[in-house]
DNA sequence: TCGTGCGCATAACATTGTTATGTCGACGTC
DNA sequence: GACGTCGACATAACAATGTTATGCGCACGA
């Protein structure tokens, strides 16, 4: 493994085990058995490793979200895909919110990074081309898919902000299902 | 003005004129017309101070929505509800991110400060009870207010992290409203 | 009058991101 | 083979940050 994924790797644990608060470059060069000097050679400092973490958390993301797609049945529905991307983002809360919640003060995605961000909704896109061609619903995929995103979100990232005001894991989840559901009829309704 | 209360204002001025990164200990002393150790005395560390402007942004936050229900009309609808909620938040973006999307690391409200940042959602709980009750819709208020709070932070909070992909602020608008729209059919439609 | 305690400033501390400096080794050139 | 160049790297320093120790002054009550 060459020091950059090393460097990147150790940072990325170092953000999921304690938190966007402990990603210090000192802390990350120590994980990975270099000196911070290291961090400046392959990323150009802490902000360009947050980025790269920031783009490598989409890639993942991404990846998931294409696992869950190519399960087909109902894993590959909108509504599985929904489960597949609230799944992910709380198994990788912290993750999630350098990436939509500027958890990393100072730190602002670059151009490029943002556009390989959101080739990440493509996923997302296709599969409301689909299911919007077989069930006969007109309009933009693209327009309808960032609805769909932004329904998705508004429930995780509400729930990641500590605001789900549920009894239980089980009502949350229960509670993001029945959200799923309606926003499945409101957009992919045949007219 | 208190010394408390100096300190809060300056904090904040701070934090809506150069963003999170910019808020330090030192920079809001040296605004407020104090010492660093005013912070100490007063809020017990920079921890207890970006509680108080947690809780002094849903206060805030609050307020706007109460103006924009009290004017009765279009204003005080669900819609014009959303509306003065996404004009406050594209106001106040470093605010709202230091309210939903963790933008001071190691930082997070305490269980009192959660309850108080909930209380602002009672005015939405309130507006939609009224609607429901109107158009002769059942169920509880306080769940289909939680969807309709879901769907309408997920469209801020995705602009705010620089995820519109909209080609202007105009069309960002009109999505917005035709979000509110359908999310307004699909919880607020009579049985 | 004298203690007591609170608000506050000064100054120090450890930790952070960053940069300057020097070293070592690989690689190409003569 | 000798030598220069350049890139990866460590060490050490720098300024800025959150935090704490120390002490000073003033108000208030005994």
């Amino acid at each position: 493994m060459s020091s950059k994924n090393s460097i990147l790797t150790a940072a990325i644990e170092i953000l999921h085990s304690q938190g966007a608060g402990a990603l210090t470059v000192r802390s990350v060069a120590n994980a990975a058995g270099c000196s911070t000097t290291g961090v400046y050679t392959w990323f150009g400092g802490k902000n360009g490793l947050v980025e790269a973490i920031f783009i490598d958390g989409f890639a993942r993301f991404g990846k998931a979200l294409v696992r869950a797609r190519k399960k087909g049945g109902i894993e590959g529905s909108p509504g599985g895909l929904a489960l597949a991307y609230r799944t992910w983002a709380l198994a990788n809360p912290t993750h999630y919110m350098v990436m939509f919640g500027r958890a990393v003060p100072d730190f602002c995605p670059s151009p490029d990074a943002l556009i390989q961000a959101r080739a990440t909704f493509d996923h997302l896109v296709e599969s409301t081309a689909d299911l919007m061609q077989s069930s006969g619903v007109s309009g933009s995929p693209l327009e309808v898919a960032y609805h769909l995103w932004a329904g998705i979100h508004g429930y995780v990232s509400l729930e990641l902000a500590g605001m789900d005001m549920a009894e239980s894991t089980a009502e949350q989840a229960r509670r993001f299902a029945e959200g799923m559901r309606r926003l499945h009829i409101a957009w992919l309704q045949p007219d």
